[in-house]
RNA sequence: CGCGGGGUGGAGCAGUCCGGUAGCUCGUCAGGCUCAUAACCUGAAGGUCGUAGGUUCAAAUCCUACCCCCGCAACCA
């Protein structure tokens, strides 16, 4: 369904510089890159959010660890995060950083909003702490030995009893069903929803906001002995972006809320409970919808540092290309689903889908223009069924792929290309145009032309996936820079305009060799 | 009584909410075509839909019981 405005927010979690980008940074903004893409060719305005945490005990330690300032460290790591956007063709319009002066204001801000409306209380928290966990654990939770504690994690944790601001999380329980009642799309997929339905049920406590035990955080307003807690402060990032605190603000105006926080399974809690919670105690909209995706596993197995099989999101592009990797990553998986990577699942990929449907296809047909046609489009006769069939379908797709891409199935739109592409190649061999060029060559034209209508239909709609092949192919067809958006999807190829020499889009993805 | 996910032709999955000829991709085999990136197209083989009961004219789909597999608190999104 169309906004109102036309606009479209869309935000990835901001990536904690405790660690280094890997596979699931990549996926979740190449997602998101998607569907700003999507939403842009669509004549939407778009905003499209991702950035860095940078604060917490973690960040602290690991600075000091590496005898760092945490500020430097953080910029460092920041700068890795920065990089890999712009390594995956990833179209982001804001890259936020927490430790930005103006989401300070915004933090503070925000604290202060929720102070005067009583919604933080100073108590008191104690329990057993892990520092690397960033997590209280009960008592009935952790295993004695050596006369230390450790969590469940296997991490240590130690006794903090701690002066703590509190968020009363637990008066919001009965507003929160009912947000996930009436919006149901607010929190997808429905199993996910399901499982925050349940535990928001289950009871929900007040909720530490503050910590007095490191100072690397935001200060808590009028208690500067505390700092705000790391998810508070980072959740509050995307409203920093739409330009919180300044509610009067065209830019505040236009992008709250947001139509979407896309993030990964693992921290879905603090973005469908938490996050609406702290917003509707301010008075501010919940965004419209948080979409928790999937998790990779490599050949089977869990990824993780400990077993070597992470996953380097530069290896996988310098190896495949890289909207192969794109490609791969949107389409293997019913997204929302955890998915596996595997060399020869990549290379199946490449060379079924890219190479020998999709390639191929554009091939066999520009370099038939190329050989019969004098080298630019065919004139068109009257239509054939099979032709208005063909044409039709392709012409469906743009509708069947908002439709996807608005619920974020991207492998549903994906297939639903490629059906395009089979009814396409199915088409070339029904229609036997090398046949025709004897016997009809007016009637090859026609063939030729419908054919290359519907690689330009299927070349615009690849634009968001494979920026850099969907312009290969819409290259090849002499569309020219200012006919690539949706609003140009009804028009048709001109005939007689000169097409370049064919060249290959998707190369088969070749084994080096082994020995 | 822990929680969650899952068991559908050789592999990976869809279908299960709202019962009605079991579908897709890959692989295998056979054939066709020759425009094309040894690509494309057609056909075939291959399934007791985890097991056992039940409801029903009809069950992969609903009900009951049971079996098995995979994750489980992070070094991760």
């Amino acid at each position: 369904m169309a906004e109102e405005n036309g606009r479209y927010y869309l935000t990835t979690p901001i990536y904690y510089v405790n660690d280094r980008p890997h596979i699931g940074h990549a996926y979740t903004t190449i997602a998101c890159d998607l569907l700003a893409r999507f939403m842009r060719l669509d004549g939407r305005d778009v905003l499209f959010l991702t950035g860095t945490d940078e604060h917490g005990q973690k960040v602290e330690q690991s600075a000091r660890e590496r005898g760092q300032e945490p500020q430097d460290y953080a910029a460092q790591i920041s700068a890795e995060f920065r990089q890999l956007a712009e390594a995956m063709n990833c179209s982001i319009d804001a890259f936020i950083r927490t430790t930005e002066p103006h989401h300070h204001e915004a933090v503070q801000h925000l604290w202060q909003v929720l102070a005067e409306r009583d919604q933080i209380y100073l108590g008191k928290y104690e329990g057993w702490y892990s520092v690397s966990d960033e997590a209280f654990y009960g008592e009935d939770e952790l295993t004695l030995q050596d006369g230390k504690r450790y969590a469940p994690t296997g991490k240590e944790v130690e006794w903090v009893e701690e002066p703590s601001y509190f968020f009363r999380l637990s008066a919001w329980q009965d507003r929160l069903l009912q947000l996930y009642e009436e919006h149901p799309e607010c929190v997808q997929p429905d199993s996910r929803r399901n499982e925050v339905i349940s535990f928001v049920r289950g009871g929900l406590k007040d909720l530490s906001i503050s910590r007095t035990t490191y100072s690397w955080g935001i200060p808590v307003p009028g208690d500067p002995a505390h700092v705000t807690y790391v998810w508070f402060d980072a959740l509050i990032n995307y409203i920093t972006a739409a330009g919180y605190p300044h509610v009067e603000s065209a830019s505040w105006q236009r992008f709250w809320p947001a139509d979407l926080h896309m993030v990964g399974k693992d921290i879905l809690r603090f973005h469908a409970v938490y996050w609406p919670a702290f917003l509707m105690a301010a008075d501010l909209p919940p965004p419209r919808r948080v979409f928790a995706h999937g998790w990779w596993t490599k050949d089977g197995q869990k990824i993780s540092k400990s077993l070597g099989n992470v996953i380097e999101p530069n290896r996988l592009v310098e190896t495949y290309g890289l909207d192969q990797v794109r490609y791969f990553m949107m389409r293997e998986v019913s997204f929302g689903q955890d998915g596996d990577f595997s060399h020869a699942a990549m290379v199946r990929r490449i060379n079924d889908d890219l190479a020998n449907d999709l390639g191929n296809l554009a091939q066999r047909v520009l370099s038939m223009i190329a050989k019969n046609c004098g080298g630019q489009v065919p004139s068109v006769g009257a239509l054939s069924d099979e032709d208005e069939v063909l044409l039709g379908k392709a012409k469906a797709l743009l509708g069947t792929l908002r439709d996807d891409f608005e619920r974020q199935a991207f492998n549903r739109g994906l297939e639903a290309i490629w059906q395009v592409v089979g009814d396409a190649n199915r088409y070339v061999d029904a229609q036997a145009p090398w046949a025709l060029r004897k016997s009809d060559p007016d009637r090859m034209a026609s063939v030729l032309y419908v054919l290359a209508e519907c690689l330009r239909r299927i070349g615009l709609l690849i634009q968001p996936v494979m920026p850099a092949s969907g312009a290969a192919l819409l290259d090849q067809l002499a569309v020219s820079e200012d006919e690539r958006d949706f609003a140009s999807f009804e028009q048709a190829l001109e005939a007689g305009r000169a097409l370049p020499k064919p060249q290959g889009i998707f190369p088969r993805f070749q084994e080096a060799e082994s020995s």
